[in-house]
DNA sequence: TACCTACATTTGTATATACAAATGTTAATT
DNA sequence: AATTAACATTTGTATATACAAATGTAGGTA
């Protein structure tokens, strides 16, 4: 089991600071992740913001969500909702009605289709991430995640 | 210094296993670290792929590099170097040419403005970088590192 | 030479992302 | 009631990303 070191893999002078070789390796292993997830979605048609959207739908039980809900409980927040629930009610996995008490707010709510949908694409992507985090033990994926916490800690801020 | 889980951000349910956990804050530390970046780089109008195409060139002190070698060398590989590497000539930041020996080849070098643009915004995201990694200690930064790459060992095998 | 295969980049198309501005709605203030 | 400010979503625009197909080039082989 051998770890391959960054710089080697992108060429990279060794004698960067250690904070910028932190950096590289987050945003390196996020599109290493990203790609693994993203060939396990495609045969789907399915876009990873897009699955995510349906998980937390899922995950609220047939309680319609606002727009605003939802992007809070994004993984990654991009800007534009809107047209990433469009692109689900195309496909029939969502649907969306506005609030009957404030008429600002509009519900999204997943479909009998989009449940079903996702429980079949869910199975695969519990089985990816287990197989990804399959080298670490538990107390080192404890404290991974202490560290990734302790990194948004100051990048979080504005 | 409370380190935020993320179920609680997210409002994900606390009981999910422990591998979506760690792939769940590898991506979203993810974003919230290129935000960071782009906070700093926003100013200059230039994206962070563009940026690190620029730091690729400049590493290789005035040899011309190919399209090609750009892209494996970049930290997030995307499929469209070309398109990026002109963005970039618009703005005179860089310069290509095609090969003299192999006429497939394309030779890309940064300016001598590109260099100066660099220098100015590079310092900027130094600092950042330092300040995002300022509450990791070494020995947990070489861990974090370890831990990454241990993540990266199966996710990339396609 | 003509043909084939591999290589390197470019182009096309669809979707995603970032961000500013516009629209529509609500609640508070005068 | 009219005005204002705050809120929630939508629309517009530019760029980025993913991926397939097309173009152009090189080297090998019949």
């Amino acid at each position: 089991m051998l770890i391959v070191r960054i710089e080697e893999v992108l060429k990279i002078d060794s004698k960067i600071p250690l904070s910028k070789s932190i950096i590289i390796n987050v945003l390196y292993t996020y599109g290493i992740i990203n790609g693994a997830l993203n060939r396990v979605l495609k045969p789907f048609d399915i876009s990873s913001q897009q699955f995510n959207v349906l998980r937390i739908l899922r995950g609220q039980q047939g309680k319609p969500v606002n727009l605003g809900m939802v992007q809070d409980r994004m993984i990654n927040k991009m800007s534009n909702t809107t047209r990433l629930v469009d692109k689900l009610i195309e496909k029939n996995l969502v649907e969306k009605s506005t609030d009957t008490v404030n008429r600002r707010k509009i519900d999204i709510r997943i479909t009998t289709e989009g449940l079903d949908f996702l429980n079949d694409v869910d199975a695969l992507i519990d089985t990816k991430e287990v197989e990804i985090a399959s080298q670490i033990t538990k107390d080192e994926a404890l404290e991974l995640i202490r560290l990734l916490g302790k990194l948004r800690l100051i990048a979080h801020t504005p």
